[in-house]
DNA sequence: AAGTAGCGGATATGGCGCAGTTCCATCGTT
DNA sequence: AACGATGGAACTGCGCCATATCCGCTACTT
């Protein structure tokens, strides 16, 4: 038995009559009939009555049609779900992010458009500082990070830069400094910095530390911060001063105030770094639709 | 897409590899690589990686496997469920039988015996009076009927007698006739005639009447009894006497007694009445079984 | 009542396309 | 170099469909 003898069995039930059924089918009368004679030498049993006027179920045909009555809609389902998961319409990605990287706004935005682009695909975001996005990376937990680190080590895993931003002060709002627009960094030479341990961002720890040393000065190490929103918490406890990739002034807080840096301005990077063994085409789709965003 | 494509796919994702699969199906390597070939064209993406070893499923693949997964399990069930109907295994009949229908011991056997024979038939069984079976014959709510004549009148139905029954006396157990084993019926001339209404059993009321006559005498009509049961009941009140069927013997009651007829024993037949016309397989087989059963 | 037309299913025949066989090439692994 | 696995090419036989026609039944007309 073949999908055939059932599309042409449900077309006879239907019509009740083997010229108009072939008619629907788009073949003759007497191989419709020959078809519906072989399926009921197969299965042993008639499946229709034969009567002047066209042709009615019997008891075996009527059991037999109960069975078979989805099967077209159930072939033509599984051939969807296939060129669906073929496109990458369905399956599943795990990204990360770090706290900072959720503040630059086009990674918000590749969320929501590759979310309403793909919503049959399963999108699960994990925020996590850059060490453990990168362990996750290779633990195969996840599949797409974003992080502020412009290379990455390891077998299958690609980055790739997808912008740049502009590091700012944070300073305490009653600071002098803080009452001009610009500031120079030599200026808070006296000021304890404010950073997270090296050992979660060694990227970011290493820029800030090297922009003050090229404005002339050791900096002095304040206040650890365990994450970001702390940094900005002990900035405005007047702790000290920090530097941050310039979306952070998203990050408002009572006492706090962001400032331009005078003179040569440190660089943040944002990047994108995904498995690229075995990769699925959910994630294909991904990493495309982000690079293409990150390109103008 | 035919079953055919379906099957092989599901034997290349189960062994993937090509000519293991192909070897489990019974044809070569090449057709099924071809045939696998032809069904991805058709969906428009790979349903297989090609690797040495052998193959994996894609994406598209698995989500394909999903939703056809079922289909030769489904194939087969519509086959075999089009073979139980064709053998009349499954659907429904409708069977009446009259009080004392009930009493003859090859009625309960046969229900007993089909309903083991046929578990997948849904047997619906009711109790009437022989004038309210006929009806549900006529009307179509009922398919067969087991009740006491021996004609039928009515296009679409035919009647079997299936089995003949001597009748007995039923008497007062106080009675001076009951001390005997044998009574002839001339000895009760004198007495109360207890019979269920002319209107609900024709036949066995006729028949009795006439066994009265034939032995010389005019019955006393008493008490009428509205259903077998009360026939019973109002003997062993002391109402009058009654004849029924042989096997009424086994309703006994305190103060009532059965008793042989000395001389012509009036005979009571039992019936098996049903509709002919497009008659069910199910029913079909009833019939066939309830004829083989009485034949010895 | 008989004859005819129309409708519908089934049989017979022929042809084309498809599925399977056979042989062999290519690639990757051992 | 040998082996295992997939896929291409040539060939053959079978199956599905088209076409012609027959048969049975019903309804209509004479």
């Amino acid at each position: 038995m073949e999908l055939r003898h059932i599309r042409y069995f449900l077309a006879v039930a239907r019509e009740g009559n083997f010229t108009r059924a072939a008619a629907r089918i788009g073949i003759g009368q007497p191989p419709l009939s020959q078809q519906i004679r072989d399926l009921e030498n197969e299965i042993g049993t008639a499946l229709f009555h034969r009567v002047p006027h066209g042709a009615e179920l019997t008891e075996a045909g009527t059991a037999f049609l109960e069975v078979v009555a989805p099967f077209p809609d159930l072939a033509e389902r599984a051939i969807r779900a296939a060129q669906r998961a073929g496109r990458g319409e369905v399956g599943s990605i795990r990204v990360g992010f770090t706290a900072s990287a959720a503040f630059s706004p086009s990674v918000p935005r590749v969320f929501r458009d590759f979310r309403r682009s793909y919503p049959g695909v399963e999108m699960t975001l994990e925020e996590a500082n850059s060490a453990q996005l990168v362990a996750g990376l290779r633990d195969e937990r996840l599949d797409a990070v974003f992080l502020r680190q412009d290379t990455i080590a390891g077998d299958g895993i690609r980055l790739h830069v997808i912008s740049s931003e502009p590091m700012v002060l944070v300073l305490p709002s009653g600071h002098p400094a803080a009452q001009r627009e610009k500031v120079a960094l030599s200026e808070l030479r006296d000021e304890a910095l404010i950073l997270t341990p090296r050992a979660v961002g060694p990227t970011h720890y290493d820029k800030v530390v090297s922009a003050c040393r090229d404005s002339g000065f050791e900096p002095q190490m304040g206040q650890i911060a365990p994450q970001l929103g702390s940094v900005i918490n002990f900035v405005a406890a007047e702790l000290g001063f920090s530097l941050v990739p310039k979306p952070m002034t998203q990050l408002q807080a009572k006492g706090v105030a962001y400032r331009e840096i005078e003179g040569e301005v440190p660089i943040a990077q944002l990047s994108l770094a995904y498995r690229s063994n075995d990769i699925s085409t959910a994630l294909r789709n991904f990493v495309s639709r982000t690079l293409a965003a990150h390109q103008s």
